[in-house]
RNA sequence: CGGGGUGUAGCGUAGUCCGGUUAGCGCACCUGCUUUGGGAGCAGGGGGUCGGGAGUUCAAAUCUCUCCACCCCGACCA
């Protein structure tokens, strides 16, 4: 195994390492595509089965929409069509012919209407929207989806940007605005709850500027993360979507007074991005750190037998360990294969499992295990009677990792009034700087023209005419962080 | 689409300028033996349309032409 590259020396590197490394992913065929591989899925797994627990206890059902999407749904959105036009896989042919063992297109398949492959489905599922609402007793219709969309990026980067995705896309309709607000809202907390309780990323989360909101949204909300070369990755969003899509697929209904209303929209998605996230928030020189509550494998055995003394016994004594922590409900798995114990040593920290159990003829011998931490290094020789501790170190990982990310991106967040400063401090290094904005979309992209830095979210609004917009001096109308991004 | 670059085994590369043995090496892989508490050692072995095509030559990975693919920077995207 290849030893990856330090992060100081090259973060993008780095990244790309850790995750061919560690077996998370490959690169497929077609430019910008992934393989994501058993580990990496197995990661995704655990994340997605804890999100989609919440998204269904918040009282939303999963449902699946069509891959293909008629091309003039696209259009029935203005914005919409503008956001997507230029990224969008085509399908216009529904025949190859073969000859001599090389395929071509069929002219005579070509299709009446192009079908485009989905980059999102609010256009398709506001569609189907319009046959299902007619009454107020239809409403409100909250669905999620988990499925992969297309967008053809000129970039490309693993689980950053890739041309095809795996997310989860949430779209409800509601009878009042302020429901549809509440339903945007509460999905931010949702999210919230997920990066900051089982990811261990902790979150700067506002309003995205006019410049920055999703084609189509009237208002988007943006969970916004730290990673560790200090640059911004926008990990999730939830868009208010106003009575745009309801008006532009013509969905209404009529209310208990008879009378006809609009409908409003939201959507709001996280995807494989995430995982993105996940490596460049806690990952190290040694590779992934894993948080324990979605770490494919929370203990991993490691037993250190070479002569095979006692084997059958000091085996049993391995399963027992193995046991003890299924009956403690921890993932746990014993790594039998060949390699030497060294290997296995720094294979699993590159994969980022939290624990490792060390169980050589030393323990075997005196009733021991050797616990070690992947997030501190800490070693503790413990008696196998105390490894129902272990569930409560698995939380204590699970905070420190929090505790940690926190505490960078606390120390990496600045707040300024100057423009000087501010140009200074981000020509120098990464950072995020908190700062007022007078909400123009000239002063916005002039900071981004002179330092690449974009406004990544909305912190709160102002209305004091002392606070003055850090780059025009005109009266600032909102609180903002700026911040290079992915 | 502009500017630059690279194509040699699964991956990484030497050789290309200045044509000349059987295209060399590292990792990975296979077999065997010895090993195993922080990335094991030795021995043996398999794997190559040198990106494709055409040309020059007694002779091409090497020179010429041409096509193709990919990468980086920009543009685009977030």
């Amino acid at each position: 195994m290849a030893k990856i590259t330090k992060q100081s020396e090259n973060f993008s590197k780095w990244y790309t390492d850790v995750i061919l490394e560690a077996d998370l992913a490959d690169y497929g065929p077609v430019k910008g595509t992934m393989v994501i591989k058993p580990y990496g899925y197995s990661l995704w797994g655990n994340v997605k089965r804890v999100l989609n627990n919440m998204i269904e206890e918040t009282g939303h059902e999963n449902a699946y929409f069509p891959l293909f999407i008629p091309k003039s749904f696209l259009e029935k959105e203005a914005k919409h069509v503008e956001g997507f036009a230029k990224e969008c896989a085509v399908v216009t042919h529904s025949k190859l012919v073969s000859e001599d063992g090389i395929l071509t297109v069929d002219p005579s398949s070509k299709l009446e209407e192009e079908i485009i492959v989905r980059p999102t489905s609010e256009t398709i599922i506001w569609h189907m929207f319009k046959k299902w609402v007619t009454s107020y007793r239809d409403l409100p219709i909250k669905i999620n989806q988990w499925a992969n969309v297309v967008r053809w990026e000129m970039r490309t980067r693993l689980f950053l940007r890739t041309s095809e995705f795996l997310w989860q896309e949430g779209h409800t309709a509601h009878a009042t605005k302020e429901e549809a607000i509440k339903e945007t809202l509460m999905i931010v907390d949702m999210y919230k709850s997920l990066f900051e309780d089982h990811l261990a990323i902790p979150t700067m989360i506002g309003r995205k500027s006019n410049m920055e909101r999703f084609a189509g949204a009237d208002e988007t909300y943006s969970i916004e993360t730290m990673m560790r070369d200090k640059k911004a990755l926008q990990a999730g969003t939830s868009h208010y979507l106003g009575t745009n899509f309801g008006t532009a697929f013509d969905v209404k209904f009529q209310s208990k007074e008879n009378k006809e209303q609009p409908v409003f929209a939201t959507s709001w998605g996280v995807s494989t991005r995430m995982i993105g996230a996940l490596i460049m928030v806690h990952g190290d020189d040694k590779g992934l750190k894993i948080p324990p509550r979605i770490a494919p494998h929370q203990v991993v055995i490691i037993p250190i037998n070479p002569k095979n003394e006692e084997k059958k016994k000091f085996d049993n004594y391995v399963d027992t360990v193995h046991s003890m922590l299924k009956e403690s409900n921890i993932r746990c798995s014993i790594d039998s294969s060949n390699n030497s114990p060294g290997f296995k040593f720094n294979n699993w920290e590159l994969k980022g499992a939290p624990l490792r159990i060390d169980v050589g003829l030393k323990e075997f011998k005196s009733g021991n295990v050797t616990v070690c931490r992947r997030d501190t290094g800490e070693k503790q020789e413990m008696p196998i009677k105390s490894l129902n501790t272990l569930t409560s170190t698995l939380e204590d990982i699970q905070k420190a990792m929090y505790d940690s990310a926190n505490i960078f991106l606390e120390e990496n967040t600045f707040e300024l009034n100057d423009y000087n400063e501010f140009k200074k401090l981000l020509s120098k290094e990464n950072c995020f700087i908190k700062a007022y904005w007078d909400g123009s979309d000239a002063s916005e992209l002039k900071v981004k023209e002179q330092t690449k830095a974009t406004i990544r979210c909305i912190l709160e609004d102002v209305n004091d005419p002392n606070l003055k917009c850090i780059f025009s001096g005109e009266p600032a109308k909102h609180l903002v962080v700026f911040a290079k991004a992915y």
